[in-house]
DNA sequence: TCGGAGACTTGACTCGAAGAGG
DNA sequence: CCTCTTCGAGTCAAGTCTCCGA
């Protein structure tokens, strides 16, 4: 029983096979795949009416909800304690739309959404998911085996000859749309997916996916210069979703690898790029002298492109859409000289600020940028993201403007390495290393988090235990002292007790050291990730080969997902690797 | 040149499971 | 062994970038 688990673990990994695409010719021809076929996508649960004894009331009347728009009722009733039922947009999104699925007599009854009462309705859900969390062993046991054997079906494609997993092969189940920041769409209904609204992508002669007994699929295509599997339009943004394939296919490791290729081909051409838009600070040329500022920022800072965006999406901004509103300039601040202060709300809508020192050339122009112009003006008014990556093209081939995302994460991680490696130390203190060295990327790329909840209740707790500590140790100092004194005057038992306190006192100074790292690694991290750039961003050769070079076991570094997603650089990376 | 569609990458958040501490 | 915290994987929203038609 004991064995059980981690014996069925080790068959499962090596069921997986073991297939060295990265040493197969390249090629890239436009054409994805030869052969795929797939079983089509999972679809969630039909719903289910709730039991007639949890009501919902409207002006404090029961009302007896018809099933689409009991439905609906449901998944307001399960936010009621999140924050975005506070937000008066996302109630009135919601309440229009939940209207629009109402009958008409329920249309005409319901017209506030002050009168209406979802707490019953509340409550029950609070009450079946608590009874999930606690379901005994056995449910868990079938439940989990149930979930295996969808896995099983559902979670792997044929493509050209092999097996791979899919990412993402369960539909999303209808919800109210949760958009991220000021989002003026949040609380509309993401509709329930049907077959008719589903395109199923996939070769000619493989077995076609069956749609649900009594539905039709909208379109079979067989598209090879394309790698979805599945697609839909979503109804909220109107965007179109995609089934793909799981991070450890070859189609996307060999993408993933060519991508860090390009970051690489950009360090031969950095320096002259640099020069130029250096140069191109003095050009006549408005366009010109704008282009060579933003490039700048996406150099130094690792701004994203940002795009033009609509009026119906959050208002986020990026380099080439930075307002005037976000930047402020100071000649001096603090003791810095020619100092540009950022501010603004990024993707996600995390926010960025940033003081950072400029060359004055660079300062004296932003200036002129901001002339004449409205808070809510756009900086680069000559420039948009396609005009970028149009001159970076001509830089270099397949040169844009994430490029130098991963180009600036990836050698910061490597400079970072190098700095903060000793040969000598102890695993942990190397991993350490790592870390520290994956944070400055992190910073870099101001990947943050919401502090999370309860931090400082738990920093509180940490710095008790410190002090507690601290008192222990100047206890066991005291009576260190006095021990020795005893044994300076008594025989060997005396010796023998003082030794043992002065044990105990290291051991205790030990602890002390261990729980302030703690404490300021944990204060670090309260608002840093490090995991999307360690996804994204870093060159997992770079930190292959410096698992390897110290002798660091890479399952310290990288899950198991995560060596699946980078098993190419794994086997690719000698300690030797370098990023530049 | 502009806008929108389509395809693909990136990113924070959530929740259950694993792990550490008492 | 139990509780509390941390971690990992999954979820789905939000970016980037290319292409195409007017």
């Amino acid at each position: 029983m004991n064995q059980e688990p981690s014996t069925k673990k080790k068959k499962a990994e090596e069921e997986q096979e073991v297939w060295k695409w990265w040493e197969e010719e390249k090629k890239d021809n436009g054409v994805k795949w030869t052969f795929l076929e797939h079983k089509g996508p999972v679809f969630p649960p039909d719903y289910e009416r709730l039991p007639k004894n949890v009501k919902f009331y409207y002006d404090g009347k029961e009302v007896e909800l018809s099933e689409e728009a009991e439905e609906v009722a449901g998944f307001y009733a399960k936010m009621l304690d999140h924050d975005y039922t506070t937000k008066e947009i996302f109630n009135k999104n919601f309440f229009k739309d939940w209207r629009k699925v109402m009958t008409d007599d329920e249309r005409a009854l319901i017209t506030d959404l002050k009168k209406c009462n979802f707490k019953k309705m509340h409550a029950y859900f609070m009450d079946a998911a608590e009874n999930n969390r606690n379901r005994s062993e056995e449910e868990k046991k079938a439940l989990k085996e149930k979930n295996e054997a969808i896995v099983k079906e559902y979670g792997t494609c044929v493509i050209d000859g092999h097996k791979e997993k899919i990412a993402n092969f369960r539909l999303e189940p209808p919800s109210l749309f949760r958009g991220r920041g000021e989002h003026p769409k949040m609380g509309k209904l993401k509709r329930r997916l049907n077959a008719e609204d589903i395109i199923i992508n996939c070769s000619k002669d493989s077995k076609i996916p069956e749609p649900p007994p009594g539905h039709k699929w909208k379109e079979v295509r067989h598209v090879n210069t394309v790698t979805w599997l599945v697609s839909w339009t979503e109804n909220v943004q109107n965007q179109v979703r995609y089934i793909i394939l799981n991070p450890s296919s070859k189609l996307k490791g060999e993408k993933d690898w060519q991508k860090y290729e390009t970051a690489r081909r950009l360090h031969k051409s950095i320096n002259k790029i640099r020069n130029e838009y250096q140069q191109d600070w003095k050009s006549k040329e408005m366009k010109v002298r704008q282009r060579a500022v933003a490039l700048y920022f996406i150099d130094k800072l690792a701004l994203r492109a940002g795009n033009k965006k609509n009026e119906d999406q959050a208002d986020t901004v990026g380099c080439c859409s930075l307002r005037v509103e976000h930047i402020e300039l100071h000649e001096q601040k603090d003791d810095k000289e020619f100092v540009v202060v950022f501010d603004f709300f990024g993707k996600d809508s995390i926010r960025y600020y940033n003081e950072v020192p400029v060359e004055k050339q660079v300062f004296k122009n932003l200036g002129r940028f901001m002339e004449n112009k409205k808070p809510g003006d756009n900086l680069f008014d000559r420039l948009n993201t396609s005009i970028m990556n149009k001159h970076l093209n001509e830089l270099m081939e397949g040169l844009t403007v994430k490029v130098f995302r991963t180009y600036n994460a990836s050698f910061t991680l490597q400079q970072q390495l190098d700095l903060l490696t000793n040969e000598d130390d102890s695993e942990a203190e190397k991993i350490l290393a790592y870390n520290r060295a994956n944070r400055a990327v992190a910073i870099l790329c101001n990947h943050q988090r919401s502090v999370p909840k309860g931090h400082e209740k738990s920093m509180e707790k940490l710095r008790e235990k410190i002090v507690q500590k601290r008192e222990a140790i100047h206890d066991a100092e005291r009576q260190v002292k006095e021990a020795i004194r005893e044994a300076n005057y008594g025989g060997v038992k005396e010796k023998v007790v003082a030794d043992k306190k002065k044990k105990l006192l290291q051991r205790l100074k030990d602890q002390l050291a261990k729980l302030e790292i703690q404490e300021t690694d944990r204060d670090e991290n309260k608002t840093i990730v490090l995991g999307s750039s360690k996804l994204n961003y870093l060159d997992p050769r770079i930190i292959v080969a410096w698992c390897k070079k110290y002798d660091v076991p890479i399952e310290k570094i990288y899950s198991k997902t995560q060596r699946d997603k980078f098993r190419w650089a794994i086997d690719m990376a000698g300690p030797d690797y370098r990023f530049c």
